[in-house]
DNA sequence: TAAAACAATGGACAATTGTCAATGGTTTGG
DNA sequence: CCAAACCATTGACAATTGTCCATTGTTTTA
C-alpha cells in the first residue's frame, strides 16, 4: 500500500510515518517501479500498531526501533536482547504504578471539587 | 528550605525545579531578606511528588500546573475543572491501558525469545 | 483534459523538557 | 580564612517528536 493508506489505516499522518521511516522504525518494502512511489506492508500497519502503544507507555521510537529489529531478526551477537527486554518491561511496569498514582490522585481532586465547588467567597 | 535541599528531597536537579518555576508549576514562598536567595515550603516537596507521577503517566508541565492551581484556588469562574479533571482522568486510563497492552507484546517477545533465542544460522 | 489529490525529498520550524555554561554574589566546612 | 559548594539569572544548546512549506512529479477524478 501507498503512504495514503498506511496513513488511514494507522492513523499517523503521513508526516509522522515519514518521520518514523526516517527513524529506521519502518521501511517501505518496495517501490512502484514506474513512479518511485513507495509501496509498504501489511506489517508496517502491525508495527504502527505497536508504536501507539508502545508510545503511550512512554518509550521512545529509538528504543521501539531498537526492539523491533530484535523481533525481526535476532542477528546481533553483542546485543542481549533478553536483557534489553528486560529492563524495558521493568520501565514499563513502574510507569504503570506511578501512572496508576496520579490516576488516583486526580479522582481523590474530582471528589475534592464536587465536595467543596465554590470554597472562595 | 533552598533549592538544593529541594532538589535532594524530591529526586529533581536544580534546573528541573528552576524549570518547573519558569512554567509556574511551582513557586518560592519567600525570599531569604539579605541574600534573595529562595524559600521553598514542604507543600513544593509535595507537588514535586506529584509531577513524578503525573510525567509518568503522560501529563505535560503545563497541564499539570493548571491542575495544580485549580486544586489550590479554585477561584476561575470561566474554567471547568471538573471538565479538565474528567478529560485527564479518561486520558490517563487510557495511557493505561495502551501501556497494559504494550506490556503484554513485550512479556510475549520475551517469551518468544527465550524459545527460539539463536535462530540463525 | 484540467484540477485536485497524492507522492518524494529536503529543509525550516516548533513545542516540550530539560541541561550546561557564564557571571556574580553568598554560605559553609575544614 | 579561603576554597568549595551553594544560589540567582541569563541565555545558549540539545534531544525528541513531529508539522509545515516548497518543489517537482504522478495519479485520480469530475
Amino acid at each position: 500500500m501507498r503512504i495514503g493508506e498506511l496513513s488511514k489505516r494507522s492513523g499517523f499522518s503521513r508526516d509522522a510515518i515519514r518521520f518514523y521511516e526516517r527513524s529506521g522504525l519502518i521501511k517501505a518494502e518496495t517501490r512502484e517501479a514506474d513512479n518511485n512511489y513507495k509501496s509498504y506492508s501489511e506489517n508496517a500497519i502491525f508495527t504502527l500498531e505497536i508504536v501507539q502503544d508502545a508510545q503511550a507507555a512512554g518509550m521512545s521510537i529509538d528504543d521501539l526501533t531498537t526492539l523491533i529489529r530484535q523481533l525481526e531478526f535476532q542477528d546481533n551477537d553483542d546485543f542481549d536482547g533478553d536483557a534489553f527486554l528486560a529492563e524495558k518491561i521493568q520501565a514499563v511496569e513502574n510507569r504503570i504504578e506511578a501512572s496508576n498514582r496520579f490516576l488516583s490522585t486526580l479522582i481523590q481532586a474530582r471528589e475534592a471539587l464536587k465536595n467543596a465547588p465554590f470554597e472562595h467567597d
